[in-house]
DNA sequence: AGCGGTGTCATTTTT
DNA sequence: TGACACCGCT
């Protein structure tokens, strides 16, 4: 078989290179999964290296999944056997189950029957902690405390390092927390995510039999998204590659849009560093988008400092101009957007169609002006089938019952459906278990063999107890789908869903009949319920993502690795992309330049940018005057066609427009708009039947009509406002009122330097709305800032 | 133990 | 707007 037909140059030798350190700076749409597999078989095939000797990683279950596919595809049936490919997290896991025992030395309490703990069970962790130390979410919401400790524990600073060099008593209290948090992870013999990678690091660093092992048995590395790991994956890369140094990574630095989480851009950029006789490809022609896509997106991108720099290329023609649509607001942003959708897919009815954000609450209005045209959509994004809280509680059930010391998982069992055991009785045995280092179990039956507990509460801890052993004995006796349902009718959850009249009652209990079906396919493979609970851990691979969806609304973030013929990119507006949060920080506004480059780029031949002059923020209040975005100032001018209406908000409003818009806006209230997400096929069908209308189009064989009402929102007109003159105002009158317009750089005496946001008012009552690094938003009164003006 | 009212707060989220 | 934690009541 020859892999190397039909490829350019560079991928060619990318394919090609066999030994050393390899270094693929791969563009986006450059052909990089195409690469990665040719040359994995090629390596199995031209060079005899057998196919398990390959280990390939990725960050998503998604893209391991597609990776292995395509291997296999190209590789056939051949009897080279299969190179492993696999998640970091997943290939952790299976490292930790099979050799991890060493760790036991330098990690007592460890065994290899750990349990791993999820982003709900650390909240879970977290709050243990807090009420354990009296604290409460004022003190530091659970998602930053969270955050914090992943990037201290990824950097190796432990509790006592964090309190030693604690700066100030909120990073003190933190580390307490921090000490909290991972005394409850030991007590179950429960991983975090991170730990699942820092373990597998430290058993490696401490175990060189199993370090050699592994070194001996892996020959070719391959890292995908190399990007985007963090210190601890890039470790665990060195040393599963260190005897060979045969490891290749992929990536791209102009794709890195995952520093906030920990992912170090410098792996990257250092690589060179690291590998000194690391060879370097770059991976440049664009398979993907029109030339005029292209070059837009690489003069945003190009602003960027931290990059070791690419051209993008293509073969491919101009194609049409970038539109750029200036909205009034953000919902006459989501109307034109809908209104432009329809006249598309009324020209090309099969090409997918992507509306990209920044952040999710966006989806919210594009949603509505889609439902108006009776558009079908997804939203991409959002819960995945294990997170649900019905199948989370399940789960749970199964995981307390396998190992009674996870304590996480038994808390939020404990009560639930409720059987009397009430939040006083819960207290108190989290304080026994917490006095005595005891599990929550333990804690139980020390509790109940004491009498420790007031009658009422005994009799029904004791019930409890009795319950979950009678089902434990049972477990391993029956096939694992129907010791799940067991579990369902013993536990009285299914009896508790059968007494809830909501109307999501219903679907809660078909949910855990899916979990039913997933607990029979899993038995049909010969996995344990020990296997079984990894997979529901590790693979939150959710119901979402169809192909099949003519329209796919998601964030920027959640459209990395993808593309689409039509690309929408909404809300370009200073403070909400970029975002507020990274205004003050040089590094962080890269990275929303980043973002930017990978949402332009996922266009393949048409790339729409909007922002509006308005934006309503949260819920009621009114919508506040926005800046356009820095990003479209950095897109040519060449490139781009305004599709703005020629009649802007400097006219005046003109009556009939805004009344005809007014009429219309009343009637999807009335009809249509119900202010829920609809993010499933069914639900948008069930919206419409209970309504009695024909369902949309592309949901039922014959296509419903469009519905007469849905006018087409043109010339968007702003109703006059109250108090706050038009937004011209700011941009043509030249520092009318002193020079502290939107945009510029402000110090302030306590919060330090801070960029405007909004500013509201005039003279002396001028508030200005600024963004303060650490501190967020601050709204202040102009007159009290002095002459702190810096530009 | 479970409810309803009130206050607070709002990025991005591969595993 | 809407998700949540908390409080006080029954």
């Amino acid at each position: 078989m020859d892999f190397l037909s039909g490829l350019n140059p560079q991928q060619r030798q990318a394919v090609e290179h066999v030994e050393g350190p390899l270094l693929l700076l791969a563009g986006a749409g450059s052909g990089k999964t195409r690469v990665i597999t040719h040359r994995i078989a090629h390596l199995v095939t031209a060079h005899r290296v057998p196919g398990p000797a390959v280990l390939a990683v990725t960050f998503t279950n998604k893209a391991a999944g597609e990776m292995r596919d395509r291997v296999e595809k190209l590789l056939g049936g051949a009897s080279y056997g299969l190179p492993e490919v696999s998640t970091f997290h997943s290939f952790c896991v299976r490292l930790l189950r099979r050799e991890g025992a060493p760790l036991a030395a330098i990690r007592p309490g460890f065994t290899t029957r750990f349990n791993i703990y999820d982003d709900d069970d650390q909240i879970a962790l977290l709050k243990q902690a807090y009420r354990a130390l009296g604290l409460d979410e004022k003190f530091m919401p659970y998602r930053t405390a969270l955050s914090r400790i992943s990037h201290a524990k990824s950097n190796h600073t432990a509790p006592e390092d964090m309190a030693r060099n604690a700066q100030d008593p909120l990073t003190q209290r933190l580390a307490s927390v921090y000490e909290r948090y991972e005394g409850g992870l030991r007590q179950a013999n429960a991983l975090d995510f991170d730990d699942l990678l820092l373990e597998a690091v430290r058993l490696l660093r401490h175990s060189a039999e199993v370090r050699d092992r592994l070194n001996w048995r892996i020959e070719f590395l391959m890292v995908d998204e190399y990007q985007d790991t963090n210190r601890s994956q890039y470790e665990l890369m060195r040393l599963v590659s260190q005897e060979r140094k045969n490891i290749c990574v992929v990536g791209d630095e102009d794709q890195s849009i995952y520093g906030w989480r920990g992912a170090d851009i410098r792996n990257i950029l250092d690589f060179e560093k690291d590998f000194p006789d690391a060879r370097v490809i770059r991976l440049e022609q664009n398979y993907r988008s029109t030339k005029n896509i292209l070059e837009a997106a690489s003069a945003v991108v190009a602003n960027n400092k931290e990059r070791k720099g690419k051209w993008l290329w293509t073969d491919s023609g101009e194609g049409d101009r970038i539109g750029l649509y200036e909205a009034l607001d953000g919902e006459n942003e989501a109307l034109w957007i809908a209104d432009t959708i329809e006249r598309h897919m009324d020209r090309n009815p099969d090409e997918r169609i992507a509306v990209l954000y920044r952040t999710n609450f966006q989806s919210r209005q594009i949603e509505e002006a889609l439902r108006r045209h009776r558009r079908r959509y997804i939203v991409v994004g959002g819960f995945s089938f294990y997170q649900r809280a019905e199948v989370k509680d399940i789960l749970c059930y199964l995981r307390a019952l396998a190992s009674p010391h996870d304590s996480i998982a038994l808390l939020r069992i404990l009560n639930v459906p409720a059987r009397g055991i009430g939040k006083t009785t819960i207290e108190q045995i989290e304080a026994q278990a917490a006095q005595n280092q005891l599990s929550l179990w333990d804690a139980i039956a020390r509790m109940l063999e004491e009498g420790a507990l007031p009658g009422r509460a005994e009799a029904a801890v004791g019930a409890f107890r009795r319950m979950m052993e009678e089902l434990a004995g049972e477990s391993g006796a029956k096939p694992l789908n129907d010791f799940v349902r067991g579990v369902m009718e013993r536990s009285g959850y299914e009896k508790m869903l059968a007494a809830d009249e909501s109307p999501d009652a219903e679907s809660r209990m078909e949910n855990l009949n899916e979990l039913v079906n997933a607990a029979a396919e899993a038995a049909e493979r010969g996995e344990t319920l020990a296997d079984f609970l990894d997979h529901a851990a590790l693979v939150a691979d959710a119901d979402q993502v169809d192909e099949r969806a003519p329209v796919s609304l998601l964030t920027v973030h959640n459209a990395k690795g993808l593309e689409f013929p039509v690309v929408f990119l909404a809300g370009l507006e200073e403070g909400l992309f970029p975002h507020s949060r990274s205004l003050n920080s040089e590094s962080m506004l890269e990275e929303e330049r980043r973002l930017c480059y990978v949402g332009m780029t996922r266009a393949q031949k048409k790339l729409y940018l909007s922002c509006a002059r308005y934006r309503r923020r949260f819920g009621g209040g009114p919508a506040e005057p926005s800046l356009r975005s820095r990003f479209l100032r950095e897109v040519p001018a060449t490139l781009v066609e305004k599709l703005s209406p020629s009649r802007g908000i400097e006219s005046t409003p003109q009556v009939d427009l805004y009344a005809e818009q007014h009429e219309v806006r009343e009637a999807v209230k009335k009809n249509l708009y119900t202010g829920k997400t609809y993010n499933s096929v069914d639900n948008i069908k069930q919206f419409f039947a209970e309504r009695g209308m024909p369902a949309p189009r592309g949901l039922e064989q014959p296509q419903a009509p469009r519905p007469p009402q849905a006018a087409q929102p043109s010339a968007p007109v702003y109703p006059p406002r109250k108090e706050t003159p038009p937004p011209v105002a700011r941009q043509t009158r030249p520092a009318a009122a002193k020079r502290l317009a939107a945009g510029a750089t402000i110090t302030h005496p306590k919060y330090g330097r801070g960029t405007i946001l909004r500013r509201e008012g005039d003279g002396d009552d001028a508030k200005l709305t600024v963004s303060f690094p650490g501190y967020g938003l601050k709204k202040i009164v102009e007159r009290f800032l002095g002459q702190k003006i810096e530009e």
